[in-house]
DNA sequence: GCCGGATTGAT
DNA sequence: TCAATCCGG
């Protein structure tokens, strides 16, 4: 009888040990290689900060694996089949990708490893809910949240599971971890399986309980930060939600809909993957922008958090300082850059993916085209997002403001959110405001009028 | 074809 | 209150 054929466990974006079916598989099959392939394809557009957090959690990897990660560099469609070959293995495992380029990438790999005659074996995701499985009665793509998430949770996921006692790995050679971009002094938290866990731990203990009031508080600790973590699967949302069975209450839920959300865009994007760069409604996409030399520097502006609205400032530079931004300034500083500057919701959706250490394109994508009203919402057009009243609804005291933006640290308070009415005028250093919000929602919502009636002004 | 309902808003 | 569409059962 012949010695069992060896299996490939080819790590992308499910970057643990604990709760990994695909893992499970692998193992299973037989002594496995962990295997991760560094696609220019991908390692090329990612900015500083997820390479940097894909560097990172590929070395925690390492580490758990006790340094038998196995790092190839080149294109999955030729290095795949080639460790394949090099370690005489029977299969290569995977989560399946619903990605817009991970999908056409696998599907390369598996032809390629065809011609071995190795199967590409897909075992979960990185949903709880599989993109593509939750349907309308009439076999259709939900396109509305709320009957989304009802039928997400009739449909259920499976309990977490166990991987192998007595994992048996196979060594070969590794390229090594590929090294860190400089970061220019963004401070990042730590990476990895264990630091999730960690994060997921604490703030479960401390912050899940109050997180119905709080999480609309970036002042706060009130969110859970777990987005960068489960972008590169470093916990699975099902780990999340079997904890979360054991905390009932009202907290929980709002929780769950959260990862629900995550399951939604990625649903979306998944059936509509035009939408990546173009509107999933179009008559509303049609809207005019701006665009040229004022506009660019609108943008510039709006980018480097000189706008002179405080919370749309704090927001854009807490990008900057830390690659990652809370959801409700998320929203702010969107709905700013789209309805204030009228600037395409695309160029923001960009800088985002390049800045957030958690862009993820389904999420990102889904909450631009949110707020621009190109998305999955029915009516939006004349919801414009008051840069003022939001900042004294959701920082009240003005702490949010004052950790990022340096030149309003002199002002006590909420009164932060309005530096020119400070009896001194505009503290040193702090700019004016680059529009007049009144005069630029009126004009935003001429916009939607003729995107609806078909007229120009 | 009818009807209940819609994440996070603003004046 | 506004002003409003269109999803999904």
């Amino acid at each position: 009888m012949a010695t069992p054929a060896t299996a490939v466990m080819w790590f992308r974006r499910d970057l643990r040990l604990r709760d990994n079916p695909a893992l499970r598989a692998a193992l299973s099959a037989g002594p496995a290689i962990a295997l991760f392939v560094v696609d220019p394809a991908l390692w090329g557009p990612a900015g500083a900060p997820r390479r940097a957090w894909l560097s990172r959690s590929l070395r925690a990897l390492d580490a758990a694996l006790d340094g038998r990660l196995v790092v190839r560099h080149g294109d999955p469609a030729e290095v795949v089949p080639a460790v394949a070959r090099e370690a005489a293995a029977g299969s290569v495992h995977v989560a399946a990708d619903f990605g817009v380029l991970g999908r056409r990438r696998d599907a390369g790999v598996e032809e390629a490893l065809r011609g071995l005659d190795v199967p590409l074996v897909r075992t979960g995701s990185p949903y709880a809910v599989a993109p593509g499985t939750v349907l309308t009665k009439q076999g259709e793509p939900f396109r509305v949240f709320t009957p989304f998430s009802r039928a997400w949770a009739r449909e259920g996921w499976p309990p977490p599971v166990h991987a192998p006692r007595a994992p048996r790995w196979v060594e070969l050679p590794s390229d090594g971890v590929p090294a860190e971009p400089e970061l220019d002094g963004m401070q990042l938290p730590e990476a990895g399986e264990e630091a999730a866990l960690a994060r997921w731990r604490r703030w479960r203990e401390r912050g899940l309980g109050a997180y119905a009031d709080s999480r609309n508080r970036p002042d706060l600790d009130g969110t859970s930060s777990l987005s960068a973590h489960l972008k590169y699967g470093e916990v699975h949302p099902r780990t999340l939600l079997a904890d979360l069975a054991k905390h009932p209450g009202e907290s929980a839920d709002r929780f769950r809909t959260e990862l629900c959300w995550r399951d939604f865009y990625a649903d979306v994007l998944w059936h509509a993957p035009h939408t990546a760069r173009a509107p999933l409604n179009q008559q509303v996409g049609a809207i005019r922008y701006d665009t040229g030399p004022a506009a660019d520097a609108a943008f510039a502006a709006w980018a480097q958090g000189r706008t002179g609205y405080p919370i749309v400032d704090a927001g854009m530079r807490q990008l900057r300082a830390v690659g990652w931004v809370h959801n409700r300034v998320r929203m702010i500083v969107a709905s700013f850059l789209v309805k204030d500057l009228h600037v395409d919701w695309l160029r923001g959706a960009r800088h985002f993916m390049h800045w957030l250490r958690d862009g993820d394109l389904a999420s990102n994508n889904g909450g631009w085209q949110w707020v621009a009203g190109t998305g999955t919402d029915a009516a939006p057009y004349f919801r414009v997002f008051n840069p003022v009243t939001q900042g004294k609804s959701f920082d009240p005291d003005g702490e949010y403001v004052r950790r990022y933006v340096p030149e309003l640290r002199g002002v006590a308070g909420g009164a932060v959110h309005e530096p020119w009415l400070l009896p001194g005028g505009l503290p040193a250093g702090y700019p004016e405001r680059v529009v007049d919000h009144g005069e630029a929602r009126a004009e935003a919502l001429r916009r939607y009028e003729e995107t609806r009636t078909g007229a120009r002004t």
